[in-house]
DNA sequence: ATGCTAAGATAGTAATCAATTACTTACCAA
DNA sequence: TTGGTAAGTAATTGATTACTATCTTAGCAT
């Protein structure tokens, strides 16, 4: 508990606003978290809000950028230091379900912003995630094989959309059954086959 | 232009109404698809609706019971007198590709399906159709060790997640370049490491 | 034709939501 | 201590929503 202080300054008061969102995606849809239930679950006002952000969409705008930033950085941590490719996107695939893990909202918004049909700011952060985090991917593919891990007959594209896709179906299971750490099981295996539809035979 | 019937016989009107749903879903977020929205979109006064349906709720639920029925009954039919189990899948992954670009809006209800956090009726639907089709997959997969296609070292849970998984993927890409047609010409280079995942190695 | 019933139109209701307004309080610098 | 400003409150607004009550019409069997 610390001091409950109530005023807070404006950028403290934003990064807050995006924790409690982050925090109610956990629990409940999206699509019907209210700026009253943002506001609540901060002791404020929901009014208050709109001081510091213009709008609901800006708030909106704000938690994927935090996601984007926090998830980036979590896998360049993962594979740091690792010199094999496939020993890298292995840490980085499952550093992702650690996140994920951790912050069951995240994918439930990542699919509220994708299916929003009409471009929005928070679906351009949230492509713009998805297309840096391929990007990282496919270098690493292209770099294994270069180094004769990874079969150059593979399409390095379509390589790291399954990368992606993969942990959805993951995700998705683990939205099916309501048990979360079941992922972080499953992993492994999952991933196994994915490495060998990389693998070059040797 | 067919002859503009005002009254239709409720079980007809019903299907008309999930249609209209379905093609909605195409162009804007399912989440505020409005009930005056689908009444406008078949000609309808919005009060009417609830002379068939007896909330939101069930319309949604009948949606989602007409994709679980199609898909299911296309991926079978896709199947259907193809004895090689990996040959099946493939034919099984195609097919389901084809659905998905004739219907762009069922992914976008799946997704918005399962990301209510409490169970609603439409979201028993959507888990009990993912759980068939994971049956089937996982049916195929066992079939395919038994032969001989398939390598018994992978487990076939995750095997059957990972299929789903890897359209899911390419569904996303998709949604994000807003070019679904992508994702028929991508499919095969995505389902070629998907197999090469699975395959006995001679 | 007549009358019955299923289906549709019209015009609401109460509830909910994001955003705004007018006013109040906390904090900090001079 | 004081004055200004940033932050918060409380109440309200207008728009939108799912759903309903009442009346009207189409279509069918007799």
């Amino acid at each position: 508990m610390s001091t409950p202080t109530k005023h807070l300054p404006a950028e403290e008061r934003r990064a807050v606003t995006v924790e409690a969102v982050i925090a109610l995606a956990g629990n409940q849809n999206p699509n019907d978290i209210t700026t009253a239930a943002i506001a609540k679950h901060m002791n404020l006002t929901q009014g208050s809000l709109f001081r510091h952000f213009p709008t609901k969409d800006a708030i909106w705008e704000s938690v994927m950028a935090w996601v984007a930033d926090r998830l980036l950085a979590r896998i360049d941590s993962a594979a740091h230091g690792i010199d094999s490719p496939m020993a890298a996107m292995q840490a980085m695939f499952m550093s992702h379900i650690d996140f994920v893990v951790e912050h069951p909202g995240v994918p439930r918004m990542m699919f509220g912003q994708l299916q929003n049909a009409q471009p929005t700011p928070a679906k351009s952060v949230a492509q713009a995630l998805i297309q840096r985090y391929a990007e990282r991917i496919c270098a690493r593919i292209e770099q294994g094989k270069s180094l004769g891990e990874i079969t150059p007959d593979v399409n390095t594209q379509a390589a790291a959309a399954l990368f992606v896709g993969t942990i959805q179906g993951l995700v998705m299971q683990s939205m099916l059954s309501d048990d979360l750490q079941r992922m972080r099981t499953d992993a492994p295996a999952v991933f196994a086959i994915y490495q060998r539809g990389l693998k070059n035979k040797e």
